[in-house]
DNA sequence: GGTCCTTTGAAGGAC
DNA sequence: GTCCTTCAAAGGACC
């Protein structure tokens, strides 16, 4: 369980070693009223996969794995749907095809001001987003009833009965939430107050932004509420909003082609609009990304950071001193999100969207260490299991003498725990030598302090973050492999950072807990 | 321009 | 069932 009661967020240095079941005992004890208990949250999460579970089928993913083919198929009868709507709405001004839309949605009445999961009423601000983009507003594109009223252009019963156990009428499951007040886009625009802009850097094929004032009543704490809006190339797109989740496969250069060929087409365009590309469906947000979404933007105010890395660490900590209430709506919200993505697209899967970024900087570093060809050291030469032929330094964590003056081994980024037990190398490695971001400026009043040490916390972390998997009630048991998360981590962050002597005392300490764990 | 960093949670593959 | 990996957002920093 993330909760914490030593301090909640704001006490950086210790909160993860503070994450602990007795914690929560005590903060239980210190919020009697706070009706959400351990085991609450935990039964709501499962009651949750249950659900999940229940709706879809217990082979659900398997189902929507063996359903790739047909998806394929329908995902490109959608397309075609799509835009033969997009024509009909826009009398065939926007042109670009290959932009599956999201349906439109209404704002949610478990959204409303005055619903359970209200910001107003459960403490969880609503907060402008950098992008203009609520958190919130992810979710609400999934509804393909608001668009149309019978939505011709998303068979979901056809959907919902390829899923076995998934054939339920998201009336049913979501209208609590997602209930329309009997109108289209075409309705929500003198009622209803958004903001219209591209989700993403460059989805706006003009580059500009709309923005509607609010004349919705009670709307004041979602006065600044935005809908996600795709302006398509004529400005306005036909089906009205693209879901976020929605990414061109080539991203902000396409839309930008868009801009430019708006109306004039050049050949290429017209060759690429023969051969559209599959558009990439972004995995729902889970509850942790719903949050950092809302809260990003008042953490950057308050602490006038900018780096994510950093807003992230803080927005982490807060997460965990979040109650579980709190931390229950936006655990609901994930899987309302999760819903709707599976409804709109069944057969979609998160293994989908595998390798579209590069490989990660770990797996190169596996691959380097791994290539028996170059040794680098003591610890990729040999492995961990045959210390014994490890050079003295290696064993002790020291400067590789072997290889050294192969070029190896004397950069602290090494996987191993030089960096903490040795000092910074004299000339570390340029390479991601990064000062942590914390560390780089201090927080600002309010904000959350930065751990006493980058090290300690970071070592620390895995344990705590392992702590949390439980106390989420995570299925999954928390990672047995502490020693080897710290190591790798600790190498990992030792590696962007030359942090101070003492920092690796401290380190060294965390360290000391870990591997003995 | 691509990648990393940093966080938590979800998903899926491997064993 | 458990473990591990990848991706989701975000934007500055780095190469």
């Amino acid at each position: 369980m993330p909760q914490l009661s030593s301090g909640g967020g704001d006490d950086l240095g210790a909160n993860d070693e503070m994450i602990a079941f007795k914690d929560e005992g005590e903060q239980e004890e210190k919020i009697p009223e706070n009706a959400f208990t351990e085991r609450d949250l935990a039964d709501l999460k499962s009651s949750l996969v249950n659900e999940s579970e229940i709706n879809q089928s217990p082979s659900a993913a398997a189902v929507r794995r063996g359903q790739q083919g047909e998806q394929r198929g329908y995902a490109e009868k959608h397309r075609e749907h799509l835009d033969g709507v997009s024509k009909q709405q826009d009398g065939g001004m926007y042109k670009a095809a290959g932009y599956p839309t999201y349906p439109f949605l209404m704002l949610p009445d478990a959204y409303l001001p005055n619903s359970s999961v209200s910001p107003s009423s459960n403490k969880v601000s609503v907060v402008q987003q950098s992008h203009g983009m609520h958190p919130l507003t992810s979710l609400l594109p999934y509804s393909n009833e608001h668009f149309s009223p019978s939505p011709p252009h998303l068979p979901l019963d056809i959907d919902m009965s390829q899923k076995t156990g998934v054939h339920r009428h998201q009336s049913q499951d979501l209208s609590g939430y997602y209930s329309l007040s009997s109108g289209g886009v075409g309705q929500i625009a003198p009622s209803m107050s958004w903001q219209s802009q591209s989700v993403y850097p460059g989805l706006s094929p003009c580059g500009f932004r709309q923005t509607y004032s609010s004349n919705l009543p009670g709307a004041s704490s979602y006065s600044r509420f935005p809908h996600s809006l795709m302006l398509g190339p004529s400005g306005m797109h036909p089906t009205g909003i693209p879901h976020p989740a929605i990414v061109p496969p080539t991203g902000k250069q396409e839309h930008e082609q868009y801009d430019r060929g708006m109306y004039v087409k050049p050949q290429v365009e017209a060759k690429r609009e023969k051969e559209p590309k599959k558009p990439v469906i972004k995995k729902p947000l889970n509850a942790f990304m719903l949050y950092m979404k809302e809260m990003r933007a008042k953490v950057i105010a308050e602490c006038t950071l900018k780096e994510s890395a950093a807003i992230n660490q803080i927005l982490g900590r807060r997460w965990h001193a979040l109650s579980r209430e709190e931390q229950a709506k936006y655990y609901e919200l994930a899987r309302k999100e999760r819903q709707l993505h599976m409804q709109l697209y069944p057969t979609w899967s998160a293994r989908d969207n595998y390798g579209k970024k590069k490989r990660r900087k770990r797996e190169k570093q596996q691959d380097s260490s791994a290539d028996p060809g170059s040794p680098k050291k003591c610890r990729a030469r040999f492995g961990l299991n045959q210390q014994t032929d490890w050079c003295g330094p290696c064993r002790r964590k020291k400067k590789c003498i072997r290889y050294l003056q192969g070029g190896g081994c004397s950069s602290p980024a090494s996987s191993d725990l030089s960096a903490i037990d040795s000092p910074p190398s004299p000339s570390p490695s340029p390479s991601r030598h990064r000062l942590h971001p914390q560390l780089q400026r201090p927080a600002s009043p309010g904000c959350s302090p930065p751990p006493a040490s980058p090290s300690a916390h970071f070592a620390l972390s895995p344990p705590a973050r392992a702590h949390t998997r439980l106390a989420h009630g995570d299925p999954r048991q928390p990672p047995t492999k502490h020693s080897l998360v710290g190591l790798e981590l600790s190498g990992k962050r030792a590696f962007g950072s030359t942090a101070p002597l003492s920092a690796a005392k401290a380190a060294g300490l965390s360290l000391k807990v870990l591997t003995e764990t």
